[in-house]
Order: C-alpha cells, then sequence, then structure tokens
DNA sequence: CGGTCAGTTGACTCTATTCAATAGAAGTGG
DNA sequence: CCACTTCTATTGAATAGAGTCAACTGACCG
C-alpha cells in the first residue's frame, strides 16, 4: 500500500515537533478515514481547521471552468495541510487514495498560535512551502516534458530514505500531468522514453526504480 | 515614476501592522538606494536579514544554467520580501527599477517572533503568498498565452485603487514573459491582439489603461 | 549624431496537444 | 471464480499554439 511509498516531505524535523505540540494539546486531533478521490474540503468551504496527513496521499487542486485542472501540491504521510488562514478554502482537498486524515479544529490551532515557540514552527512550514512552490514556478514556467518528470522523479525520491530501491507513486497518470502541466498521453510517453533509455524502470503503473539518478539530476536541472 | 504605479499586494492590511511593529522595535530597518537590475541578494547567500520595498519594484528569480529565467514573483511598495526562514537564500531577488528598501537585521526579526503576535501575522502573510504561489502554479501549468496575460493585468489592476485609470508596469516585456513562462515575442503579440480588440490600450510600453475589465476577467477565468 | 537596447511584427519550426485506437488492470455481479 | 464492464495506461498520427529566428522601428544615452 502507501504506507510504505510516497514519502513525508523535506521539513519532516520541524513537522514532527509540530506533531508532538499538537498530540500534547488539550483538544488532540480527530483521525478519520478518506476514500480515494473523496473530497476533504472544496472551494469556498470555511477553514474550520487544519488537517494532517497520517497515511495515504492528498492532492490540493485548483479546477477551471472548461475542467481543466491544476494541482497546486501533493501532501503525504506526516505533512501538515498549512496554506491558508483565511476564512474561506480556495482550493479542494482531495485524497489520492484512500487515506487516514488527522484533523485539528480550528480552536486547537489558534489557541497554540499563542506559543511563539508553535507559531515559529508553522512560520517554518509554511516558508518550506513557499519555497518549494517557487521551484515548482520555474518547473512549470521553463522546463520542458522531460525536466518536468525527470524533478518530479527526482524530488520524489529525495523524500524516501535512499536504501529504499523502488518508490511507489499513489497517483495517476492523469494526477501527474495536472501536477506537472502536461497531459496524461506526454506523461506516458516520457516516462516510456526514460525507461527506454534506461534511466528508470517501471514495475507496474504505481511503481517508479531509478537507475540512473545522476543522469535524471542533470536532466531535472536542464544541463543534460 | 512608479510610486504612482505598481502597488502593494492585497495583505496591504497586515503588512501595515507589521511596519508598525518593524518602526517601534529597538532597531528600526535602514534603508538603502538600490539602482535599476542591482541584486540584493543571490542564490547561496546567507539570510542575513529581511528586506521591505519601500518604493519601486523588486523582481524574484530563479535561473537555469542555459539562461532560462523564471520570475516567481514581484515585490511592490509596502511589500515585505519573506519566502525564506532557512540558512541560504534559493532564490535571487534584484530591484526592477530604482528602488529603496529598507534592511532588517535577521537579529531584530527574530526578537520580535518572540511576539505570538508578530509571528501570527508573519504567518498570515506567509500564508497569503502561499495561496497566491498556488494560484500562480494554475497559470503556469494550464493557461494560455492570453489566459495568462488577462489574469496578469487583472491582478496587477487589483492591487490599485479603481479611481486609477492607467496602470503602470514598471518591468520590462522580458520580465513579463519570464513571469509568466512565456517569451518577449508573445507577450508582446498578446498585448497588441489586446489592443486592437480595445480591451487596453498602451499610452506607453510601461504604461496600460483596462478598457474592458469585465471580458478580461472572463479571459483571465477561461470562460471567454 | 551614432550606437545600443527595448519592443513590435512576420515567417517558419517544433514541442506538446489532440484525436483515435488498442492493451491491460481493476472492479462488479452472477 | 469467471465473464463483463469500466477505467487507466500506452502508443501512433495529425494538429496547433507558442517558440525561434530575423528584420525593423523608435527611445534613450553617451
Amino acid at each position: 500500500m502507501l504506507a510504505n511509498g510516497f514519502a513525508p516531505s523535506a521539513c519532516a524535523q520541524t513537522q514532527q515537533s509540530i506533531f508532538v505540540a499538537l498530540s500534547g494539546a488539550a483538544a488532540p486531533g480527530r483521525n478519520q478515514l478518506v476514500k480515494r478521490d473523496q473530497t476533504l474540503f472544496w472551494v469556498g468551504d470555511p477553514v474550520d481547521g487544519y488537517y494532517r496527513v497520517i497515511s495515504g496521499a492528498v492532492r490540493l487542486c485548483k479546477m477551471m471552468p472548461d475542467g481543466r485542472r491544476q494541482i497546486s501540491d501533493f501532501f503525504g504521510p506526516g505533512d501538515l495541510i498549512l496554506i491558508e488562514l483565511s476564512a474561506e478554502h480556495a482550493f479542494t482537498a482531495e485524497a489520492v487514495t484512500d487515506s487516514v486524515i488527522c484533523h485539528y479544529p480550528r480552536p486547537t490551532i489558534d489557541a497554540l498560535l499563542a506559543d511563539p515557540k508553535f507559531s515559529r514552527q508553522l512560520l517554518t512550514i509554511a516558508c518550506d512551502r513557499l519555497v518549494s512552490a517557487h521551484h515548482r514556478m520555474a518547473v512549470l514556467g521553463r522546463k520542458t516534458a522531460e525536466e518536468r518528470l525527470a524533478t518530479f522523479l527526482v524530488t520524489s525520491a529525495k523524500r524516501l530514505p535512499a536504501s529504499r530501491q523502488v518508490m511507489s507513486l499513489p497517483m495517476s497518470r492523469a494526477d501527474i500531468a495536472d501536477y506537472l502541466g502536461l497531459t496524461v498521453e506526454t506523461v506516458s510517453r516520457v516516462l516510456s522514453k526514460f525507461r527506454r533509455d534506461g534511466l528508470i524502470d517501471l514495475p507496474d503503473s504505481h511503481s517508479v526504480r531509478i537507475m540512473d539518478r545522476d543522469q535524471l539530476e542533470r536532466l531535472s536541472d536542464g544541463d543534460a
């Protein structure tokens, strides 16, 4: 399943402390099982609390009237879904696979924000996410299809212990396409090319084995 | 010049409070004049403090080895350049035009972070920027050239008082192109088309008058 | 006044999309 | 458990939207 695959984000250290703070709080979060493709919250919903992915994965989406979709972020186990402090959600969050999500009611968080140590940690998480969002803008604005896929694979692999050989990608090709600003066909074609070129192996459609990480990294940086 | 043109961002309210907090601090910021195209900080520079745009405009860039560039954000008067709490800058910041920038040394900010009210405000700013970064990912990943330009114009206009007829765009066509993930030629062509179609007027290359805002908004949302 | 730079426009090219067909995996119900 | 449907992924051929290359114009600057 996913538990051993798609991994927590780079700022796991900080997020761990957050977890401790939240666990110790008067009102700890409440776990809920969310089935695949089920929605955590829609655009326009009130921000009535915060979510933390325990297992599985969540995608954050923006839809256009004609059906075009942009996935602006994925959240894996351990990740706190922190983007908005405003009154209403500007994005939709959906489960990529069956997931366990912990929900912290807004008052719990608001109370914890009085602690400068805690709010400093949240600020660190928000800034880390901001940095990776800005990196992703370069991916979407300036990189070729091959560079996008290489970046996606390398970044996903970085979240995992180097020991793991095969990485699990819980999301569909359509999810990857909407995350990278491409079409399913292009994603499929580029992955096939990477396989032909010996850069990766694809044991099944949700698993990838990185065969030539150096080459993939050069490709992702745009100097291959 | 620019002072009456490119405007502070949407979270001006919060940023105003920040300004008050910083002004009252023991070590207030130090103003510096930064000439056009001059660099505030480079990728890899230590994060030795924070900057606030007093007048002018700043662009945040990421460069690729072969010269491709993505501008991930513009900062206008009043904006606090807050993206990284890490040790090193991951982006380069440059002045779009001659600008006055206020610099707050890192200790000043770190001390203020002890105040939960202040750090809460910084968190709000960071989250606001995160939301707009995610919106921009949809622009870069899914919108056509016309939709990108329409979004850029409408968003820039929103920062200004509705009374202003003519909006000043301090940045060059190349800056706009690198912000929207296009080429200068495409930016130029689309703006010319908008002018022919009566959506905008271009008194000079750094000024735009919005003629048909409704149509531009429909275009930017992708249902035109 | 000459030179450089920014912006515009045109002609042609190419990368990724669209449309279409097929193959394979997964879920459903008898 | 197997037949049937449906969804996901892959591959091919044709198309289109934005990019590239190039020429030209007008500002700005020394």
